[in-house]
DNA sequence: GCTCATAATTTATCATAATAAATTCAGGAT
DNA sequence: ATCCTGAATTTATTATGATAAATTATGAGC
């Protein structure tokens, strides 16, 4: 049966009432996508190639792939050439997701006081969730990374990699969430943040106390998640928000305003 | 001087060392999104025309369309045919931003208690952050939301109603944050939340105190808007969200898995 | 000055053909 | 037998041109 397919003559009555000039290769994209929820289709799953939705939907060649360019850029589907290749459903990669999200702050500017309330809530409940709740093998990660630069750093360049390795600890933590919305916040938070360019004041010396504490904060994070000191981990976090606020702010640092490159 | 353009002869070349297989029209896409950023263009500002991007690129028309497409699903422009239309940057809306979002997780099966994990944590926060805050008119609109439905639902399609109206409570709320991070995170929880279907079990009666509890909370909440008490804010808005929760579960909800329409 | 038909402009869709990429598979060398 | 090479095949990719649809601008008529 179908769905009467999406004949060229009258594509308002097949489509609902709603919507009534949406282009067609957007309809063809809706019902693709219809077609994927209705048959429960996984990852992996192949769609039908292009000359067969050519014939399924009756549109020209030019649409279809329209059609399949938006599904890609939702990230749903991937394509690929050759025999045994055309289109397949693709889970939608963090990576593109934050991206996509990125796009819509974007016109927003959002600041980093924004950014810093909510890690401020957040990382700590994420923290406490995951006390006495990680592997070993995370464990033993995540005392690598904070262990990882014993100095403080000498050149901006350095201080630059010592900040991007920081929110690389709290993406780690936050893709062993259990909770995956929370997860995703976090990790996508990290990536805004390391995304920032360094500008640091010509007259401030980098506050060698300020770095030292964040360090310690991990250190110790990581010891209080091995104990499963939900309530120490907590603790531990929000100090250790606060003092990556202030040395952002000591800093001046502001969100670079360019499109996530997926 | 422009960016060389993406001569259809070595693209490889001109778009620096990564990114070797990605399509034609991704990469006019790219190109197109950079040209945006150098040029700090703002929400209407127009884009060349077809032609004059087939010429430009140095592509074919499919190519172009094609990379249209891939902004237009993106939300990053919008088309208009006719003298004087063609193709404008277009700011991406919240709700297309949620659309995409929710792609994402919708393979990650996220959990109602995901959910309520976060909206215990960040709603009472918002509530707080809004206290003596808000306009009168936007306090006039929340009295009103609140007072609507004086009565518990008769119907399943009734308490649907309801259940979308006090959602929709939320949301306004959060376009009125401060904060577009945190106001989008929860308009997005209650656009998940909105979307469910509702589930009684068989032998449950509608659950009378806890809704009327739920009832009153939204009103006593906007007394403490008002009022400014920050304090009182976030305790109502924590009861309100273990009650709502509770109702959830009470009435085994479930998620549902669709692709969100945005 | 207003209305309405008409023209001009721009994207939207379609059709067709040629090109490029990836995979499979047959055949030959070792 | 196994490994390599390369032709055949399948599929997407790019290109071109023609026609349709939508929208705005124009101007005639009143």
């Amino acid at each position: 049966m179908k769905q009467t397919a999406a004949r060229p003559s009258d594509p308002k009555i097949t489509d609902a009432p709603r919507a009534q000039k949406r282009s067609r290769p957007v309809q063809v994209a809706d019902q693709i996508k219809r077609w994927v929820v209705e048959r429960d289709m996984q990852k992996g799953d192949k769609l039908p190639n292009e000359a067969a939705m050519i014939a399924e939907f009756g549109v020209s060649k030019g649409t279809v792939r329209e059609a399949m360019r938006i599904l890609e850029a939702q990230g749903l589907i991937v394509t690929k050439t050759g025999p045994g290749g055309g289109s397949a459903v693709g889970e939608v990669s963090k990576d593109r997701a934050m991206s996509l999200l990125g796009n819509y702050f974007y016109f927003k500017d959002l600041s980093l006081s924004d950014i810093y309330e909510m890690r401020k809530l957040v990382e700590p409940a994420l923290a406490a969730g995951l006390a006495g709740n990680l592997s070993d093998e995370t464990l033993a990660e995540l005392r690598e990374m904070a262990h990882r630069y014993p100095e403080p750093a000498q050149t901006a360049e350095e201080e630059k990699q010592q900040h991007i390795s920081s929110l690389a600890f709290h993406a780690r933590l936050a893709d062993a969430a259990g909770n995956q919305l929370m997860g995703f916040l976090i990790s996508f938070m990290a990536r805004i943040l390391s995304d920032l360019t360094v500008h640091r004041r010509l007259y401030a010396t980098p506050n060698r106390e300020l770095w030292e504490r964040g360090r310690r904060h991990q250190i110790e994070l990581v010891e209080a998640l091995t104990l499963g000191d939900g309530r120490r981990a907590h603790a531990i976090m929000t100090s250790h928000m606060e003092g990556a606020e202030r040395l952002m702010n000591a800093q001046e640092m502001r969100i670079t305003r360019e499109f996530m490159a997926e």
